[in-house]
Order: structure tokens, then C-alpha cells, then sequence
DNA sequence: TTGCGTTTGCAATATAATTGCAATGACCGG
DNA sequence: CCGGTCATTGCAATTATATTGCAAACGCAA
């Protein structure tokens, strides 16, 4: 039995509405984290209003169907958190090109318990991301 | 020998201003990361235009002696990179509460060499934060 | 289909960051 | 110590990002 996202939304105790199911679509066809501007563009027409891009995300993000991505960046990007898999992502400091991958382990249980102990904090989640240079900026680098 | 931060300043081929010295003395004071409104609320008077301070924050950055943290949040904060000390931090999601850690051990060789040889990146840095619920926090979740 | 509570669009507002330009400041050479 | 040069600063305007109030439109349970 397939479960929609707006079964998900409605089980949750709010309305499905159209903005909301199209920005879990955008956010779960997208392999990268998008701004709220990106996934407003890619909204198929007619498009709402940015504010209700906003209002969604932070409503989908305090439900946690949606996580957002802290890049350094200007802005909050956000990527789907529905489909259980924990990604990171690796920005080159040339170009800004950004790659997710998905960690073979990603182990960090040791550090947590640390902070456990040491701060009595309850972590909940972590979020981890490199930056470097890619392949395309390095090779320019070294041509100069 | 004592090397001031006006001399490294210098040494890397720029004028070592009032302003960038108290932010790095600033920075360096702090147990936290700061925002530039914050960093430009603990400046003596007379404190100089934000701008001024969102200008000497970007070139220190560059210049690798100030480091910029990303916690979701709306505006960026900044901590010193000169003490050499790699911290992590841990957000409260109920408070905001930030606090730094030094983690014991911070061995994420192998995920960079993951990194490397699936995305040919050259990591340069990371970032890692913790995000979770503070005792002050959960003391009151609990009591509800 | 109807009614009710929520959400949306719109416009205004808030907050963060960036930029152009004239005046000021840092610092090198003498 | 002083003057000249070039970078930096303050100020004001501008841009980018995000948030909010309110009336009209929508979602959905019965």
C-alpha cells in the first residue's frame, strides 16, 4: 500500500494542500538541497507566493518531512527527510558546486555519548558537511 | 616571542586597522560564535558602521583567521581560526543554547578518503554540529 | 454540498548583507 | 617625525532574504 504525501500531511493534522505536496515532490525529485527560491522555480504555474514557499518549509521542516541544509551560504537550503536516508554534502570553496553523498558509516555515536556526558545535551541529530575543492576548480587552480 | 594580530595582519599584506583587531580580540575572547550584530555590540565605542565590521569579517575569513560557523540560523556567525583548536558546537533546539565542544577524538579521515575517491574532491574542512535538547530544556518538556 | 477552520496571495515590514563614494587612516620611504 | 599613496571607513542607498497581518479562497469532514 503506497502512501501519499498528502495522507502523510493530513495524518499529521494539517491540509494537504497543493503548495505542500508539490514542494515534498520538488524537494524528493531534487539530489541536491534547494533554497526556497530554487524550489519556487520550480514550481510548475501557476506558482503561489514566495511567502507560502516560506510557511511550508517551516511547517514541513517542524514535522520533519523536510531538514535544512546549513551551507554557509546567504540562504537556508532544504532537502526531503522522508526518505530515512542521511546524506552529506561536500561544497567546492571555487565554484560552489555542491555533491551529496551518502556516508558508508557514518559513526559519530562516540561523539554523541561525549556530549551526553560532558553537556548532558540529548542529540538528537548532527549534520556534517565538507568543504574542498572539485575536481574541475583544482585543475584550474594548478593551470595558473 | 609574541606575535600580535596586527603583525599577522601585516605579514599577510594588509593594514592592521583598529576594527580588525578588536574583532579578532573579540572573537578570540568569546567562548561562542558570534554574529557580526554581536561581535559589533561588543565593540568599544566608538563602534564603526556594521559594514565596516561585515567587511573585515569576509577578509579575515578569507585570510583563514576567522572561520565561519553555519547553525541554521537566519545570520551567520564567526569564531577565531587562530587558536588552532578544531570545536564542534551543540545547538538546543528548544532555547537556542549554544555550547562549544573540543571533541576527543574527531577522526573523519576515513569519510574524507571516502569523499576523495568517489567524488574526487579535495576536503579542505568540515563542519560538524550537533543539534538536540539542553537539560534546562527537557526538565521543562517532561514537566508538561 | 455545506460550514468551519486553515491557508493563500498580496502588500507591507523586518532583518541581513552588499555596494558606491568621498573623507579618513595606515604605513612606507625619506 | 612627516608627507604621499593606497586601502579602509562611514554613510546612505540598495539588494537579498525572510516574516507578518489581513481578507479572500481553499481543504475537508460530516
Amino acid at each position: 500500500m503506497v502512501t501519499t504525501s498528502a495522507e502523510v500531511i493530513r495524518k499529521l493534522g494539517y491540509p494537504a494542500t497543493r503548495g505542500r505536496g508539490e514542494i515534498l515532490r520538488i524537494l524528493a525529485e531534487s539530489p541536491l538541497p534547494l533554497s526556497p527560491k530554487e524550489i519556487l522555480g520550480l514550481f510548475p504555474a501557476p506558482k503561489p507566493d514566495a511567502s507560502t514557499v516560506y510557511r511550508n518549509l517551516s511547517l514541513l521542516a517542524s514535522l520533519g518531512l523536510v531538514r535544512s541544509v546549513a551551507l554557509h551560504e546567504r540562504s537556508r537550503r532544504y532537502e526531503i527527510a522522508t526518505d530515512g536516508a542521511h546524506r552529506h554534502r561536500v561544497v567546492c570553496k571555487g565554484c560552489g558546486k555542491i555533491e551529496s553523498f551518502q556516508p558508508r558509516r557514518c559513526d559519530l555515536s562516540p561523539l554523541e555519548s561525549d556530549i551526553r556526558s560532558t553537556l548532558d545535551f540529548d542529540v538528537e541529530e548532527h549534520s556534517l558537511e565538507f568543504f574542498g575543492v572539485c575536481p574541475q576548480c583544482r585543475r584550474r587552480e594548478k593551470g595558473r
